[in-house]
DNA sequence: AGAAATCCTGCATTAACCTGCAGAACCGCA
DNA sequence: TGCGGTTCTGCAGGTTAATGCAGGATTTCT
């Protein structure tokens, strides 16, 4: 057996289980383990996988969990920083959830007069400890996994809003497919979202560029900003620079 | 199974349900307590939890509430325990605000199934960590004082809900003046959280007894339960002993 | 206060890892 | 065909990592 069929097969099984057994390998390609580890040890340097004791792990099956906190928060401050200009006096604002959000909730200028339509009890507590700004917090069924309101009555409110700017964090985005996600309520969310918005910035650290999950939001099309922690000018961006696509 | 598979699998879990307990990893895993908890201990060092006696907990969620601070907490905890059998399976509960709730949000069974509606966000928090409880977050302006939804959308929201059990805490309960508030606002939505419920019961730690504010919510009449930290029998009670209102 | 659960420490075992080396296979080139 | 040079592979050995277990200490519950 060659090399790079061997390569191949590692990759297969990787796709599809995830993760691989340096001792499964061993059986199945009937070879020495020291094969075996210089091969993983050869992918992992090309970095189509990750190693670990014992066997091997897709890339992206890294990236399903968010080890935000500590990690990403400096990076997160700074996409904050960037996005309030673009909130005005006066504007309705309208917000999903997550991290990048929370942030930018906590830096907000103080004598900010405007109005938040919020689908997340986090933002909202944040929010609330501003004098001059209006909260309105979107009730409805609570997620467990997301920690936001969704379904039906919250889509239902949503289209009796009409926002100037909607502000969402990202599960991932890239040149080609977009905004994607994984849940499909939180899909829907989303969708909605944008359709009760006149103008869209997407928050996004900059390793969730060029990644993708299996529904998509939108296009690129459809979005006006993009905020990272990055230069506008970086090489990292340059897929993303749409004729409607601001980039900060 | 690989280690750090496993780390993945804590994470998603404390990410989920901001907790884990070491017991129900073991389980679910399938290995020794020892290498569950050296798990946890070294998750812990990297900073992604905090771990506790018999489990961990998410660090976001630490920072969010600190409730080493909550006044009275020994007694709240004992309100709490008193209240949880007045909640059975299948019930529709609503729920105000208050740090009183919140200990009991913390407390109920973990198998506990049930409906829960509440316009305290640190509630729904609270309560999306049980897995068999469902969780619908009223939504409305926001309090900045009392950090709870409030307004006409709120009140139009409940009339559309016919509750088994309405838990409130309390601002002030007088055997003659009953149930009273200062807030205006406030005062509207505890009347309609009592019109959509069939029964209703008011935690109160003792020293907010034989007090009254200026506007009033309810009569004793009106209250079924009114659950105290302290003995069901004690004098300080007996003013309250009305047919209809059970003392616990 | 006593029981039960949880935690910690040290130890032994096993599995996985790495390094260096030597033979086999392959290559290009005369 | 023969010959250096390269790559690949397996093996030996010594090292490190991971796990479970025993015991005793600590915490929590009642």
């Amino acid at each position: 057996m060659l090399k790079k069929e061997r390569h191949d097969f590692v990759m297969r099984q990787i796709n599809l289980h995830n993760r691989v057994l340096t001792s499964d390998l061993v059986q199945l390609l009937n070879v020495s383990e020291d094969t075996i580890r210089r091969d993983l040890q050869e992918l992992a340097e090309k970095g189509q996988l990750s190693k670990v004791h014992g066997g091997a792990l897709s890339k992206s099956y890294q990236s399903f969990f968010d080890d935000s906190e500590v990690y990403a928060k400096d990076a997160k401050i700074a996409i904050a920083k960037k996005t309030i200009p673009l909130i005005k006096d006066g504007m309705v604002v309208l917000t999903g959830g997550g991290t990048s959000i929370i942030e930018l909730a906590k830096r907000l200028p103080e004598n900010l007069h405007a109005t938040f339509f919020t689908i997340s009890p986090f933002v909202a507590i944040e929010l609330a400890k501003y004098q001059r700004i209006e909260v309105i917090l979107i009730g409805g069924l609570f997620s467990k996994n997301s920690q936001v309101s969704y379904g039906g009555h919250v889509i239902n409110q949503l289209s009796e809003i009409n926002a100037d700017l909607c502000l969402l964090g990202t599960s991932a985005i890239h040149p080609q497919d977009g905004l994607t996600d994984t849940d499909w309520e939180i899909n829907q969310l989303k969708k909605a979202m944008f359709n009760s918005s006149k103008k869209a910035a997407i928050l996004c650290i900059s390793e969730k560029l060029d990644t993708s999950l299996r529904l998509k939001v939108v296009s690129l099309d459809n979005i006006d900003y993009l905020i990272t922690e990055l230069d506008p000018e970086a090489a990292e961006l340059d897929p993303y620079r749409v004729k409607t696509l601001q980039i900060r």
